[in-house]
DNA sequence: TATTATACTGTATATATATTCAGTATAATA
DNA sequence: TATTATACTGAATATATATACAGTATAATA
């Protein structure tokens, strides 16, 4: 990163202040007022100038097309990993589980809350995990993974339908996924005739 | 903050997501771009109807001119409020439930993640609260309040015993601690002559 | 000394963009 | 039944905006 100049930290800092204000970049003229320059050539060869030295990016054509590059690391506190996760809510018969037609909302969580890794939130349907304490419209965090052991929850998919059971394999071509509600029967899937996606695992 | 309808849920996704990736908002074309209409107006529309609602703002005249109206987020470019929140273990008779030998360790989360705040979490023991979601070792977000009402889960302390029940008060003096499961007993308790206290309240 | 980077003013213009107008269609509501 | 909200296509247009071109001036290099 090469060296900034003072007039060059002063618009870059403008422009922050301009997103942080707005939640969106500035023109060349918005960089005017708020500097005082009477020409928008001004604010465009700074920019060209910050683009230059790696402070910003600039979208060709675009309007409004600058975009700050940080250093990431700006956080005091011990910089804890936080992350954006998908909460995942009915999920369309068919349609990839990770489609954006079925992201409810994005909601902030550190990478490792659970322990171990995820990579979205399901919000649950029905009760048959009541006993394993999954409620009716809990969230629960799901791993896209196929490596699951018998015991594990994991959230299948049988025929366009998504369930949370226990997963076990008795036999290299049968799948058993058992509810943990004693008002619910087990689910035999045999995989030479029925079709069995294996979403995820369970988590949290 | 009105009923959203699921495309204009998308839409108001689609716009988040672009954000997220380019660091300014989308223009119109954008919309259409990702979402696959073929005219820019309805982009427009949705964008009128999300404002309509609350859910985001346009700046007239201004190109790219939306903004997110988060109902807290104030997170641009990754600064998401986390706290650390100590998880306590099984709570010593007669010491304070936040005192340093109850801390198991700290755990980071965001600060809004139950939707509010809250103080610490606390791992449960036994399963009297089992159909309502809360199972041995789980871990419950507490908020320490004195300011409960009938019908909430409480965290409640009886003569050196720590508990997690539904609180219902029916008279001045009187306090009844139900259980969410059929094999515990409720518990009531006499203001006049046992010794009650309020730890907080359960939020997530 | 010539060159390059910084730091501007001022003008011009192609195009990117918001925004209005005119339609079509469906479902819900009064 | 009429009305309103949703969900679009398609075209038109005023203007917002990026961006190039033409200059001026100062300071720091090579």
């Amino acid at each position: 990163m090469k060296d900034i100049t003072p007039q060059q930290n002063k618009v870059l800092n403008c422009i922050k202040v301009y997103i942080k204000g707005t939640g969106f970049p500035p023109t060349r003229s918005d960089i005017c007022k708020e500097m005082g320059f009477k020409s928008p050539n001004s604010a465009e060869t700074h920019l060209r100038a910050l683009e230059k030295k790696g402070f910003i990016s600039i979208a060709s054509g675009a309007s409004r097309g600058i975009t700050i590059i940080g250093e990431e690391s700006e956080q005091e506190s011990g910089s804890i990993e936080t992350d954006n996760y998908p909460i995942i809510g009915l999920v369309a018969a068919g349609s990839p589980t990770l489609a954006s037609e079925n992201i409810e909302k994005q909601v902030p969580c550190p990478s490792n809350f659970f322990g171990s890794s995820f990579d979205y939130f399901l919000r649950v349907k029905g009760l048959s995990m009541k006993d394993a304490g999954i409620m009716e419209d809990d969230l629960i965090a799901v791993q896209k993974t196929h490596d699951v052991k018998n015991g594990d929850i994991v959230v299948a998919r049988i025929d366009e339908e998504v369930t949370v059971k226990y997963f076990t394999k008795p036999s290299n071509d049968k799948i058993v996924l058992e509810p943990a509600n004693d008002d619910f029967s087990d689910i035999e899937v045999d995989l030479r005739s029925e079709e069995f996606y294996l979403e995820g695992k369970y988590i949290g």
